[in-house]
RNA sequence: GCCGAAGUGGCGGAAGUGGCAGACGCGGCGGACUUAAACUCCGCUGCCCGCAAGGGCGUCAGGGUUCGAAUCCCUGCUUCGGCACCA
């Protein structure tokens, strides 16, 4: 990179990024400027939150996406006085590392710790100015323990609670995340077997407790579609419970109690047959002895059929008829039974009323089993019985209920309403609401996660671990690898436990937690991660909640994002926290991808290693480049063929700065005849350009931000070496071009301010702890403008005017113009459209 | 299938609320500097016709509203993301 003597005399030196950004790295560690203060409550605080990474081993281009516009926003909030908190951390348990233990017989513990260190340096490199000082790393006891404590919270305010559900299950290695069910066929990770369903204890944490709640998003500032990805997936429907009972036969007595769950109750005379799901605890009870072989086959073949398969819209619908019937209550009618999996065991009430005439699955189901379809609802130009080629299932302007009794002719709305109403009375029905929303499944059966602290004692059941006995460590010597089940299960030393309560032989619960629990509260923990007497210290967060920007990929829409909301709201009601809603403002940065459009991974080889981009531009240009690129919510593929441009641009930066009198060869021989006009135009220029950029900031639209900075630079390489360089206008512009620029490319901002400061003998102050620069209103606004002139909508002149001319006088000037006259061809304009003085339509017809 | 986002030069992209389409950058072409190259700098660069002045056409396609549409409305196509038998 040196240059050799034949440089240009008067070229000082050349812009050497490997050798400055170092040396101000280690003097921004030496000052401190990364540290927060938390209990400096003298300034307006600023709570700035990036997701933070999983301890992969290295940090890609995507981290660098990420994580330094967020940067550049912490740097530009400390420039308007706030002080800013920007802490780091890692999310440091979960699969990969038990993976690389396993493939590679190294502790999970020594390979995430590993990659931390190195993702430290990595992360270093960027110029970010997180505060190491509140680093989290979750897998360390100090953390987790808090995870435990919190659980115990949950536990005795009901908001966690065990219970068998059905979960994925692989036949050769047990059960499985459903992050290690892969491919649309569901295959096991490891072994590549069918991945199954299984009835497991599991511990859950209520989330539809708070189903309503999670849906209110007044009072945040969130993207529309994270809050309707939201919404979709919490899934609120209102209708009405509806209890049908079972008929009596020569088997049964009838009278057993099926609820169903509708949301159209003005369908009920429709009903003509009932679907329960197999896994539907009356199925066994109303099973005709000459239907149970049928019967039972299905429910055990519904059991291990994969999820793929019994959901796939495509697939044929199957069932079985029960041998049963159920009553209407409506009507009386007596309607037969079957079991179907298109019925879900974990929605509403697991069983439906079947009307085929309005609902396209039971029609296909209806037309399969050869069921009758009844039409109880008519748009007003179809007839009572007209026939259905599909099920009728939008509501249209005066529809109205037919083949219904005594509601026949209501308008559906109305019918329904009164129909539940009418059942209500007798207690047959009420009005429900229901929700796709499942409650938390965060039972593992992994070895590298949070031990889930309880014990299981024959005589007491389950008993929490108390407090003082916390926290439950994660054995270190276990044997992890192997197949099957939990390394935990295998370990006697773990497992084997006098029981808190009785003191006799129990067993400690093993499975650990789900990791989305680590990432549910840990920017509560960086507020005081050393804090021994709770998760929190409740002070701390009263004064730093809720986050005022959190960034982070939309990938966790309906996870992290969903999850963190709700442990805030958990966390509030068993009064550990004030909040109720953890983020305030919430930015969703795209991804990069791979330069062949796919997800960048390191098996695909597509993965771009930022340290080589930093060795060869330095992190100024690489930073500024990730933000140039695009908008930032919008990500994309991978191309650095255009790097080259903004390292230029950083290097005009650096020649305008220190060489303002210099030519470079090939320069044209510019002579600046009025020096003062010229030294205004780059005033005004400056000033407008701070507003515009100040606004990009603030919106986090990074890329036009760039833009407008190369624009403004590029006005000043025109001036250079001609008498306005130097002069005080010039010398303003390059001092807000500096200011600027700060946030974004921090090194190279903070090596020229020095060498100015120098040059004017003042004491060196970091540019970052300057104020940001206000600008002035009276040279933003605009003295000339250039007015364009269309007729009938097409431009065909422009024409440069004093600002604030009456629209009688720019008519005349513009009715003057010779292309005007040409373009009206001499005729009159009918009409005359001023926009604001921003531009001018002439009209005329024919 | 449902929900959401998006389609603009050779490429990435720019045009808060309808008002100069293509800012800025890449790439390309030409030039300056150099023995030469690299680096750097300057100029041109949506497409078509024209020596030029100038004109025509242009924001996925087709309609519409408007003095005026990349922007609003309708229909369709394509790409990406989410959900996926949720009664």
């Amino acid at each position: 990179m040196t240059e050799s003597g034949t440089a240009d005399r008067t070229r000082i030196e050349r812009y050497e990024p490997t050798a400055i950004e170092p040396r101000w790295q280690a003097r921004w560690a030496e000052l401190g400027l990364h540290r927060t203060n938390l209990h400096d409550a003298s300034r307006p605080k600023f709570y700035l939150l990036t997701m933070y990474p999983y301890p992969s081993g290295d940090i890609h281009i995507g981290h660098w996406y990420v994580k330094t516009p967020t940067d550049a926003l912490a740097r530009f909030r400390r420039m308007h006085g706030y002080n800013v908190f920007f802490p780091i951390g890692f999310d440091a348990f979960g699969l990969p590392a038990e993976n690389a233990a396993i493939a590679r017989d190294i502790h999970p513990r020594e390979w995430t710790m590993a990659n931390i260190d190195n993702m430290r340096r990595q992360l270093r490199l960027m110029g970010a100015t997180f505060d190491w000082d509140s680093e989290v790393v979750t897998s360390d006891p100090d953390y987790y323990r808090w995870n435990q404590w919190l659980f115990l919270r949950f536990l005795e305010a009901g908001l966690a609670y065990r219970t068998t559900a059905a979960v994925d299950w692989c036949p050769n290695d047990g059960t499985l995340a459903r992050e290690q069910v892969e491919g649309t066929d569901r295959r096991c990770w490891r072994c590549g077997a069918r991945v199954e369903k299984r009835d497991l204890e599991q511990w859950f944490l209520r989330t539809t407790k708070y189903a309503d709640e999670l849906l209110d998003f007044s009072g945040i500032d969130w993207p529309e579609p994270i809050r309707i990805m939201q919404t979709n997936w919490i899934g609120r429907s209102e209708g009405a419970e509806i209890i049908f009972s079972t008929a009596p036969d020569e088997q049964q007595a009838g009278g057993d109690e099926l609820r169903v769950f509708t949301t159209r109750p003005d369908t009920l005379f429709g009903a003509t047959f009932m679907v329960l799901a197999p896994e539907h605890a009356l199925v066994e009870k109303l099973t005709h002895p000459a239907r149970r072989a049928e019967v039972e086959a299905y429910v055990a073949r519904a059991g291990t059929e994969t999820e793929i398969e019994r959901l796939s819209t495509e697939r044929e619908k199957t069932g079985v008829a029960l041998g049963a019937e159920a009553i209407n209550p409506v009507n009386g009618e007596r309607i037969p039974i079957w079991i179907a999996d298109y019925v879900l065991s974990g929605y509403g009430t697991g069983a439906i009323m079947a009307v085929p005439a309005h609902d396209e699955r039971d029609f296909a189901f209806a037309r399969k089993f050869g069921l009758p379809i009844r039409r109880v609802v008519a748009a007003p130009d179809t007839a009572d019985d007209a026939a259905l080629e599909s099920a009728y299932v939008a509501h249209a302007a005066g529809e109205r209920m037919v083949n219904s009794g005594r509601f026949t002719g209501l308008p559906a709305d109305e019918g329904g309403r009164a129909i539940v109403e009418t059942l209500a009375a007798d207690g047959r029905a009420k009005p429900a609401v229901t929700y796709r929303l499942r409650d938390w499944l965060i039972s593992r059966q992994r070895y590298w996660g949070t031990p889930i602290p309880v014990i299981h004692c024959d005589v007491c059941g389950i008993v929490p671990v108390p407090d003082a006995d916390l926290p439950v460590l994660l054995p270190e010597t276990v044997d992890y690898r192997g197949s099957g089940e939990n390394p935990l299960q295998r370990d006697r030393a773990f497992v084997d436990v006098a029981c808190p309560r009785c003191g006799g032989a129990a067993r400690r619960e093993t499975d650990t937690m789900d990791t989305f629990m680590d990432s549910s509260w840990y920017w509560y923990r960086y507020l005081s991660p050393h804090f021994d007497g709770g998760p929190v210290d409740r002070a701390m967060v009263d004064r730093w909640n809720p986050v005022d920007q959190y960034t982070g990929g939309a990938e966790h829409a309906v996870m992290h994002l969903l999850y963190s909301r709700f442990f805030t709201k958990a966390m509030a009601d068993v009064g550990i926290i004030g909040e109720r809603e953890p983020f305030k403002r919430l930015f969703n940065q795209g991804q990069v991808l791979g330069i062949d459009g796919e997800r960048m991974s390191k098996s695909r080889g597509n993965v771009q290693d930022p340290d080589e981009l930093v060795a060869r531009y330095g992190a100024d240009t690489v930073r500024l480049f990730l933000m140039f690129m695009g908008p930032w919510d919008q990500g994309g593929p991978w191309n650095p063929t255009g790097i080259g441009g903004v390292h230029r641009f950083l290097n005009r930066v650096w020649t305008v700065t220190l060489e303002p009198h210099g030519r470079a060869a090939g320069d044209p021989a510019e002579v600046v005849g009025d020096v003062g006009a010229a030294g205004r135009e780059l005033r005004i220029a400056a000033h407008r350009t701070l507003q515009a950029v100040s606004a990009d900031y603030e919106g986090l639209r990074f890329n036009t931000m760039v833009a407008k900075l190369m624009e403004l630079t590029n006005l000043l390489m025109r001036y250079r070496g001609t008498a306005v360089a130097g002069s005080a206008d010039w010398d303003e512009a390059v001092r807000l071009l500096l200011l600027m620029l700060a946030p974004s490319a921090p090194h190279i901002a903070e090596e020229l301010w020095s060498r100015r400061v120098a040059a004017a003998g003042e004491p060196w102050r970091s540019i970052h702890a300057e104020r940001w620069p206000e600008w002035d209103a009276a040279l933003v606004a605009a003295r000339t403008v250039e007015l364009p002139i269309q007729v009938n909508g097409k431009l065909r002149d422009k024409v440069e005017l004093p600002a604030g001319l009456s629209q009688d006088e720019i008519e005349r000037i513009v009715l003057a113009r010779e292309k005007v006259q040409a373009a009206l061809g001499g005729k009159a304009p009918d009409k005359v459209i001023h926009v604001g003085g921003r531009l001018v339509n002439l009209v005329i017809r024919g």
